[in-house]
DNA sequence: CGCGCCGTCTATATAGACGGCGCGGTGCTATATT
């Protein structure tokens, strides 16, 4: 630890390079990994959002080397896991270990063996994992120098009711001694940067932020209103492709059916959804990644961890429920940088299943008798005892105990036990609070598949939409969308000059990413604008769009500045320390955003 | 929310229309059975 205050800038970039040669055999550092790595040897903490194959996981590898404890990755699944640990082993790194229910508890004992006597540098882990108090008591006993959050969007989008325990990471930390943080992540638009920081506790961290543009990526939708005219255009067009693809859809009966129908069009082609066994799902991601396979069918089952440079093409046959969720997908495409095309077949009825989906409720009745157990009890329960009381699973507990902590009714010990909280509100009065904030984000999820939606419908430049969506500012039209070229069929865009773009941020009253205030929905941010309307991301409401006429009939709809019904919330640093409530956008410092 | 499937009813003999019902994504882990 005392070693750090003695290293100078140049000193502390020097060793990251030398390291990152020496050990790793890295000739030089890519921009930002350098600057990342910097903050996290200086003690503070990074959101890193860079692009698949940009080199990620140097940024936490490197620093491990130089740092005096262990590195704890965090991933969400095995095959990460495994995948990363291979890629360190091969190497005088110092050693890597994993703990999963995938290997015998005998392994996963040693694994820990070997970290306690210094013997590996790297453990990696699930969220689930660090669920069990005895594992974060054991590691923390060996205290952590660096932890990593990998595939960071998941803290966000599977946070509160599929992988829980992704909402307990922010604890986890906080009891392993919270050491430099590192979450990491290819693709999340601003306000999902501030829900992962929220979530993890990391109110003040470093962003860094390398460009998203994929300018070999074109992009297109096509627009359909039967199902069966969809259906065969997309067969038809994968058919009709040289190179390999991938064709995502929205249910696992579409990735056989259309898999089915792709093989008897002459393709290779093969099924991948998560109901398959998992011999089978092996067999098939190998198969690609050897070029055995023209296409993948897939669910969003597939994808996370493929590196694949040659994917020419990415279908989709039905929206999925974001655009950050289309842009990680279609972002699996022309990693080579060689061009590869993003089609999304689309039908707006499609959309329904995505609403289906996001419109999941917790379980009021459950929420109820969980807080009343407590209060009646007085005490600490364990929570094995309410799983059996209330007859539910690990999973479904931890999402009960989520949203009662959030109302501050219910909280945990360290020993991961339940009890009521001595001043909490009336179980009653917390479960009315809990399916508030859950609805709150409901309807944030539900704007954002109407994003899809205007994504789909939009006749702009589409490049420009999803990376203004992203918080990119994207300067005129890309010209190599289908909606660029239907424009410039006539006119011709050039390239060393931005084209006529509906938006002039300077002198718009609502410039992009300006903070506003609407008369019943709050504070927002100025997401898009169009000539005739403008997309507002509202902190409860999510995106909303408005019409300018509107906004100008009614002076008090929207206006300009903070919110001024509380104290500002300003950039930097805060006199008291932040609570992992505390929504972090607001607060998180600047963000560096790099230009290729 | 939107779909496909099934049974039933209707108006008239071979379909066609209608309503109700069930289904739909992502992975960890622990535990029981071969």
């Amino acid at each position: 630890m005392g070693m750090r205050v003695v290293w100078g800038r140049m000193g502390r970039r020097r060793r990251l390079r030398r390291v990152a040669r020496e050990v790793f055999g890295w000739p030089d550092l890519r921009p930002g990994q350098g600057e990342a790595m910097e903050h996290l040897l200086r003690g503070r903490d990074v959101l890193l959002v860079m692009p698949t194959g940009g080199g990620k996981s140097a940024v936490y590898q490197v620093p491990a080397q130089l740092l005096p404890g262990p590195t704890v990755v965090i991933s969400p699944l095995i095959a990460l896991q495994r995948d990363q640990m291979v890629a360190l082993t091969g190497r005088d790194a110092g050693g890597a270990v994993m703990v999963n229910s995938a290997q015998s508890d005998g392994a996963s004992e040693d694994a820990m063996d070997q970290i306690r006597a210094g013997r590996a540098e790297y453990i990696f882990l699930s969220p689930e994992q660090l669920a069990k108090p005895s594992v974060v008591e054991r590691l923390a006993a060996v205290r952590p120098s660096l932890i990593a959050v990998d595939e960071a969007h998941c803290v966000s989008s599977w946070g509160h009711d599929f992988r829980p325990d992704y909402q307990r990471l922010g604890r986890v930390i906080e009891q392993l001694g919270h050491p430099p943080v590192i979450a990491l992540t290819a693709t999340a638009s601003p306000p999902v940067r501030g829900d992962i920081l929220a979530t993890l506790g990391l109110g003040e961290a470093q962003q860094i932020v390398r460009g998203f543009d994929r300018p070999n990526l074109s992009l297109e939708v096509r627009r359909f209103h039967e199902e069966a005219d969809k259906r065969r255009a997309l067969v038809e067009d994968a058919a009709g492709r040289k190179g390999l693809g991938l064709v995502y859809v929205a249910t696992r009966r579409d990735a056989e059916s259309y898999g089915e129908e792709l093989a008897a069009a002459g393709l290779r082609a093969a099924s991948y959804h998560a109901g398959m066994k998992a011999a089978d799902r092996h067999r098939v991601h190998e198969a690609f990644q050897s070029d055995e396979l023209d296409v993948v069918v897939a669910t969003s089952a597939f994808g996370m961890g493929i590196d694949k440079p040659n994917v020419r093409y990415v279908l989709h046959s039905a929206p999925p429920e974001s655009p950050e969720s289309y842009y990680q997908e279609i972002g699996r495409a022309g990693r080579d940088g060689e061009p590869a095309t993003a089609v999304l077949y689309y039908r707006s009825q499609d959309l329904g299943l995505r609403r289906f989906f996001a419109a999941g409720k917790p379980d009021e009745e459950k929420l109820l008798q969980t807080a009343t157990l407590l209060q009646t009890h007085g005490g600490t329960v364990r929570a094995s005892e309410m799983r059996t009381t209330l007859g539910v699973g690990a999973s479904k507990l931890t999402s009960l105990v989520n949203l009662l902590e959030q109302t501050g009714a219910v909280e945990t010990t360290g020993r991961g036990n339940l009890r009521y909280v001595q001043e909490g509100p009336p179980p009653e009065d917390a479960v009315a609070r809990a399916v508030e904030l859950d609805e709150n984000r409901r309807r944030v999820d539900d704007s954002r598949i109407d994003m899809m939606r205007a994504y789909a419908e939009t006749t702009d430049c589409r490049r420009r939409f999803l990376l203004e969506y992203l918080g990119e500012p994207h300067p005129g039209s890309c010209g190599h969308c289908d909606a660029c070229q239907t424009e410039t069929t006539t006119e011709p865009a050039r390239a060393d000059e931005p084209a006529a773009s509906p938006d002039h941020a300077d002198d718009a009253p609502f410039p992009l990413h300006a903070e506003v205030q609407h008369a019943t929905w709050g504070p927002g941010t100025v997401m898009r604008l169009e000539p005739d309307r403008i997309t507002v991301l509202f902190k409860d409401a999510g995106y909303r769009t408005l019409s300018l006429e509107a906004i100008q009939r009614d002076d008090n709809l929207l206006t300009l500045g903070p919110d001024s019904s509380r104290p500002p919330a300003r950039r930097g640093r805060r006199r008291t320390p932040r609570t992992r409530r505390d929504k972090a956008a607001a607060g998180s410092k600047k963000s560096t955003t790099g230009v290729p």
